[in-house]
Order: structure tokens, then C-alpha cells, then sequence
DNA sequence: CCTGAAAATGTAACCGATTACATTCCCGAG
DNA sequence: CTCGGGAATGTAATCGGTTACATTTTCAGG
């Protein structure tokens, strides 16, 4: 591979003057510079990012902590980091299956040297930890989970899971199921806590055989919506901790040969991309997936700029009630 | 932040020392393995990457560029990829938004020291040309697209949408609609030819006014169905060149009134999650698209490990028939 | 034509690891 | 006790850039 020096040799001029000239430095004369230009060309010259990281201390890319990289919330998750890194001429380090404490540490750790910034999403609690001890002046964005001290951007779980159960409760229903999300989770806790404080709010008692656990995956919505079924009196609403799992939900009801909204209706939270054009098109909490990861990048890159004089900040953003025909019969 | 020097001093012991017990060489006694061991992690030191893939010439990472980020395809594909590459010990690096030759290049170029390998997936024709003129020994992989010399990927498209529209001709339809893809685009140009073969061999006359053109986006599928309801005499059913538009085209379909299949069927490609759970549940052709990544990564981390004797090979994987209501009335 | 400051270029140290090669240590055989 | 050889460790070159500082060039003003 061509090398800086071959460059400089090629070009008769010192390897300074062929770096000034990709770096854009304007201490080079316009006559250097398209000669050092020319010769890269011809050459198929182009720098090696791991020497050029190495002195310059910037690596050019941002990592992204995921705890897993299925379906289309991480996609879009996904998405909106890019969109935003793209424009800053950043590339993107993805990680994923990192839900414990320690895989994180590890992950963390490894990315020493490889990128400028971190975006870390882990609903695990204590996810935080291994965040914390590293050093003050590395850039890191928490995504779902806040922590002192640490920059952090976190959804409205329990608003919006009190605004939807309240949407059903005020539809008439008396007895409405939540699909729990895995226990571990905290959104799905919010989430569980949201519902829980909307039926003691309308004085409805709670009732432990409406609360089935799943996983965040359809297939769990699947099999919870089949358990449902089952309750006595039957639930006449279903309040889903995800999208995902509405979605499997709603593939079993009508395997069932339920009625939805008539009798048994349905709401989930995300407001994925799929959720507008199931059968009926989804009642949701829209949280603006690919927004979200724009936010993220962008105030991960304030950081990174910064650095020195960064203050960490935390921040709430609010879902938005979409309703759908899932819970409201026209 | 700690450097290899400040645990070498600290531990008693030179540099060479703590790079073999961070690298599991032999030669090192266990006592001294403990003890650099130990202070390593009391000084939180953790190797720096960039210098580390510096001397070494290995990064750990592979390079993943492709077109889009947008929707489900993509991120089953990174999924299956991933999978793979985590098993090994690496990381991805992701790059979108690379649709044309000059951005290609670009991005090609800028992998130079950042990865050990490159997944490429492009469906512009005429993508595999910046990747040629990378040196042999850099491995990479095309997916769906083939040049001679390049190990390559692609998907059976004009035998699956062949097979597609048979299936249809077979369930007594003649006026079949297509949604194309973009134009430029070789999936979208193969599955067209796919359904032309299949119709001109059921001595089906062509008519261009079923030929729709879309995007591969949901929207695009949408308007296109609403125009292929104003055909006259009206199509019966609807190929559509991915599940995206497919899924479009059922919105704006049942939007209308319209029964399916009884009064248009619709079938897509790709199978992407969602498809089994819009309604009805669609047709498509299955491409098992993690399973894919995952394949791709596996071939690419193959040439890696060989990278002197490694001889191209192109594969082609064919997709499955997959037939649900969309296209079946029970 | 000379002078000196600014502009252009060059030299070499440095970033933080790996590793070839050199050196020291240890231990059993003679 | 000495010697030889393998095991353990150390020294220093190297990877390919960036950049502080040194040096040379250029050119306006005297």
C-alpha cells in the first residue's frame, strides 16, 4: 500500500508538506498542492486511519452500545445516529448483545482508541457503571437510562403509558391486560408503573392475573395475547409494553377469531414503522425512533467538541398518543 | 490515560511484557502474568486501539457499506452479519447513504486502516467498479452484485419473481400488475425480468400500462397501487418488486374497499418480519435475509483468514416461495 | 542590492502498541 | 562447579501518520 512517503518522495517534497496538503492546511502553495494532489491520485494514495488516529487522537467514528439488533427499533435507532454522524463526516462502530453489566464493561473497554464518542442504550439496570468509571473527559451519551453526571436522553415511559391506559379507560374498558416487557427492563417497568398509576388513578383495582410477561419479541406478544384469552371475565383491552409484541398480540386474536377494537382491543408503544399498517392499524405512544437517535448523535457531538467545559445534562422526551383504529372503532 | 508504559513501570517489567500477557503469549512466567495482570486493572488500563492495529495491521473490525438504512431489509442484514463477526471477536463498521460510483469510492477509500474487511452491498450497477481497484489482497465481498474476481453474493431475484408470477398465472390471473423498483436499481431490474419471463411464457401479451414504477419505499407503494386501480380493464393482482411496496399497496388498497385477494391479490419479495402479520398475511418471496448477512460475513472472514491463497467464488442463494392469503383465498 | 519578516517547506519527535532480536536467567547434564 | 540451551525478559525498530520547531525561500521596503 502507498504510504505518506511514497507520496512525498513521488511528489519531491517532504512528508509534512504531503500532509499539510490532505489536511488542508493553508500553508502550501497552490502549485505544491495540485502537484502533491496529482501524485496521490496516480498513486491511489489514500492515509491510513489507524496511524493517523493514532497521532492525531481523533478517530473520525462514534460507537453505539446496543443491547440487541432486532427489529425495527434499533433500525431506526440506528438510522438517525447515522444521519446525523454522516453530516459531520463521522462513520459509525456498532456493538450489540450487550446486556449485562459486565459485557458492557468489556465493550466500553474495547473501544478505547477506536472512537471519539459513545452512544450507550442498555435498559439493563446498573447499566450505567461501567460508564462511569471511565474518564471524565470521554464523551458518552446514555440512551433510555440516566445517571448522574452522565449525559443522558431518556423517553417518557410512565407518562406515556398512563396517557394510553387512560385512552382505553375512557373508551369504557374496566378490564385492561398489560403484556409486560422482561422484568429486568426499565422501560418496561415505566412502562408497567405508567399503567398501573392510570387504573389506581380511575379507581380500578388491580388485578395480578392481568399481567403477562413478555419479552419485547411478537413471537412473546403471541403467546401472552393467547394466555389473555384465557382471563375470566375475559380483559376487553390489551395495553402491549411494545410494538413488537402488539403486533404478535393482534396475529393471535385474529387467529382467534376476536373482534378488535369490538372485543378486545389493542395498543402498544413505539409507533415502529409497522405499526400504521397492521390489521387495524395500531393505537401506539409514537416516540420518534430515528429522531431520537438524531438527538442523540447531536448532543453526543456537542460533547465530543467540547470536551473540556462540558456540563452533563439529562433529558426527557415526551411520547405522543397515536390512536388507531385498534382502539377505537370508527 | 494509562498507556502500556505507565502499567510496564508500574508492574516492574518492560513493555514487551505486558503486550504478551495482554496477548496470551506463553512466554511470560505465571507470576508475572498475575502480577501485570493485577496492576493492569488497578491502573483501568485498556490497549489503544488505533496503535495497537497499527503495528499489528489487524483492526478487528469489518466494514459494512451499504446503500440505505432505511426499513427492515437493512437491519435483519446487519443482524445476520453481526452475528457472525461478534462470535469472532469483531466489530462493525457501518456506512450508509452510498448510492453512487464517486460515493462508493469515497467510502472505500476511507476504510484504508479502519477495517480488515469490506461487506459491500450495492445495487446501482457498475458499484463493484471502486472496489476492483483496491489491491487484491484487501478482501471484500459483494452482496447482490457479481463481478468476475470479487467474491460475491447474490440473490436468485428473476427465478424467485419468475416462480411468483407463475404461482399467480396459476391462480387464473392475467392482467398482473407489476411495481417496479428504481430503475437504476439490479434487484429491481431482475425481478421485472422475472415476471416478463413468466408471463411471455404463459403467452401472456405485456402491457405496459401495468408497469408501475416505485421506489422500494411503502409510499411509493402506496401511490402505485392507487394508479393500478384506475387501469382498465383493472389488474387482478399486483407484483410488487419488494414487501415494502407490497405492504404500501395494502394499505391503499383496502384504503379503497378493495377484498383481497377476491378482487386484486397482492404478493411481494423479500419477506421481510412484518409480512406475516399485515393482512392478510402477504405472499412473498422468502430470502432469509439475517441468514444472508451471516453468510456473507462467513465468506468474508474466510478470505480474511486465507488473504494470500484465496480464489473468488459467486454464490447465488434462491429465494423460497412463501404463499399466504394475500394471494390464496382459503 | 540588501534586509528582515512572512510564507513555504523540511526535520524529526511523538502517538502507543507489536515484535525481531539481544540479553539474562535458570537448571540439568557432564 | 561449569557449561549449554531453552525459557523469560528487555531493547529498540517499526507501523504511518501529525505537528512543533528549524530551516529555507520569497519578496516588499529601504
Amino acid at each position: 500500500m502507498t504510504t505518506i512517503k511514497d507520496v512525498a518522495r513521488a511528489a519531491g517534497v517532504s512528508v509534512a508538506t504531503v500532509s499539510r496538503v490532505h489536511n488542508g492546511s493553508p500553508l502550501v502553495t497552490e502549485a505544491t498542492r495540485r502537484r502533491v494532489r496529482k501524485v496521490s491520485v496516480r498513486l491511489g494514495y489514500s492515509p491510513h486511519a489507524a496511524a493517523r488516529s493514532l497521532s492525531s487522537k481523533k478517530t473520525s467514528v462514534i460507537g453505539v452500545l446496543l443491547p440487541d439488533l432486532y427489529g425495527e427499533f434499533y433500525s431506526e435507532l440506528i438510522r438517525g445516529i447515522d444521519q446525523c454522524a454522516q453530516q459531520r463526516g463521522f462513520h459509525l462502530l456498532v456493538a450489540s448483545s450487550h446486556n449485562e453489566r459486565a459485557e458492557i464493561a468489556a465493550a466500553v473497554q474495547s473501544m478505547r482508541g477506536r472512537v471519539d464518542g459513545l452512544i450507550v442504550m442498555s435498559p439493563a439496570p446498573g447499566a450505567h457503571r461501567p460508564v462511569k468509571d471511565l474518564p471524565a473527559s470521554f464523551p458518552v451519551l446514555l440512551l433510555g437510562a440516566a445517571s448522574a453526571g452522565v449525559d443522558s436522553i431518556t423517553v417518557a415511559n410512565e407518562a406515556g403509558a398512563r396517557e394510553m391506559v387512560q385512552h382505553l379507560i375512557a373508551k369504557g374498558h374496566r378490564r385492561i391486560a398489560m403484556i409486560l416487557g422482561p422484568k429486568e427492563n426499565q422501560d418496561a417497568a415505566e412502562r408497567f408503573e405508567g399503567y398501573r398509576r392510570a387504573l389506581s388513578e380511575a379507581g380500578i383495582p388491580e388485578d395480578a392475573g392481568l399481567h403477562v410477561i413478555g419479552d419485547f419479541t411478537d413471537t412473546s406478544g403471541y403467546d401472552a395475547a393467547r394466555t389473555i384469552l384465557n382471563t375470566t371475565p375475559r380483559a376487553t383491552a390489551i395495553f402491549a409494553g411494545n410494538d413488537a409484541m402488539a403486533v404478535g398480540a393482534l396475529g393471535a386474536l385474529r387467529a382467534a377469531g376476536v373482534r378488535i377494537p369490538e372485543d378486545i382491543a389493542v395498543a402498544g408503544f413505539d409507533d415502529i414503522p409497522m405499526s400504521r399498517y397492521t390489521h387495524p392499524p395500531l393505537s401506539t405512544v409514537r416516540v420518534d425512533i430515528a429522531a431520537l437517535g438524531e438527538r442523540a448523535a447531536v448532543r453526543l457531538f456537542e460533547a465530543v467538541a467540547n470536551h473540556r467545559r462540558h456540563r452533563a445534562r439529562r433529558e426527557v422526551v415526551p411520547g405522543q398518543l397515536i390512536i388507531r383504529a385498534s382502539t377505537d372503532s370508527p
